[in-house]
DNA sequence: TTCAAAAGATGATTTTCGTCATGATTAAAA
DNA sequence: TTTTAATCATGACGAAAATCATCTTTTGAA
């Protein structure tokens, strides 16, 4: 469904939504401790996130990744599409070049509609919401 | 979503089934052709087809690939699941070991209704009806 | 200046995707 | 019956992409 990149990118960017707020800013080796990923590869996810300016990242010491936008403002679409691209969005399930009504594949119509729910699921779920999950308790970033 | 393999497995079970009565074989180089994969690749993965006896192979001249079960008792699911496994089934949407909800990711609610509606389509959608739209003219194989 | 931390470059490894050469089987032709 | 040609079967190989690791450079705080 999603690459690993786009996984580690939503756990990422979920940790980083938790910090509370006094902590604004959270360096690469406790995120990729907190959510079990290598900590190279995350790295260069965490940049892909700030070009796309969803993170803004600090240097030097003391320095870190932090959110760029209010996490009530930031949802999981923009974080798969950063890093996975539009393909999941509006790419054919069977390899068309384009899918379109007026051309479809086998299997256009029902794939469509899961393909709108997930889109619909991932474009009105906050960032906000999700860590709320993970500091209540209920939700977990790592096995 | 799927994988290239997969979507070739999809394309090639629907042309076989697409195939008059009174035709029930075809090759090897009709079906690439018609579903515009790559030969050596789609020999390869009817063979998987073959193993999970999604399909009979019969060799020598006039040889070819035929549906090894009715057309109308061959789910989407089972091609899927034969190529990809079962992780697009059974997985965690965020890479957690164990997609279940005693120890759920922090979106696993909210995925597992995509995913269920996923599996649901899938394991509903036979290969009959499928084909229908192929020769009905409404749905196509290739761009 | 010195040190910690992120950025950036580069390379290794693994998986996926695809090709090629060759063998095995069998219907059809001779 | 014997040969031929069409077809599937298989394993080795290679290209490309995804994934993961290492090293150097740059930055900024103390
Ligand atoms: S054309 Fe294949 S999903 Fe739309
Ligand atoms: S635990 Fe992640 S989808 Fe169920």
């Amino acid at each position: 469904m999603f690459s690993k990149a786009c996984k580690y990118a939503i756990n990422a960017m979920t940790y980083i939504a938790t910090l509370p707020k006094e902590r604004d800013r959270v360096g690469l080796k406790e995120i990729s401790k907190e959510i079990n990923s290598p900590e190279a590869f995350t790295a260069k996810i965490l940049q892909v996130l700030v070009k796309d300016h969803l993170l803004t990242s600090i240097k030097g010491p003391n320095g870190g990744f932090m959110m760029r936008g209010k996490s009530e403002e930031i949802f999981l679409g923009q974080i798969v599409e950063a890093i996975d691209g539009d393909v999941l969005f509006t790419g054919c399930a069977l390899g068309l070049e384009h899918c379109n009504g007026h051309h479809p594949c086998a299997v256009h119509h029902k794939f469509k509609a899961i393909r709108d729910h997930l889109a619909g699921m991932l474009m009105t779920t906050s960032l906000k919401e999700v860590a709320f999950g993970i500091n209540n308790g209920t939700n977990f970033l790592r096995s």
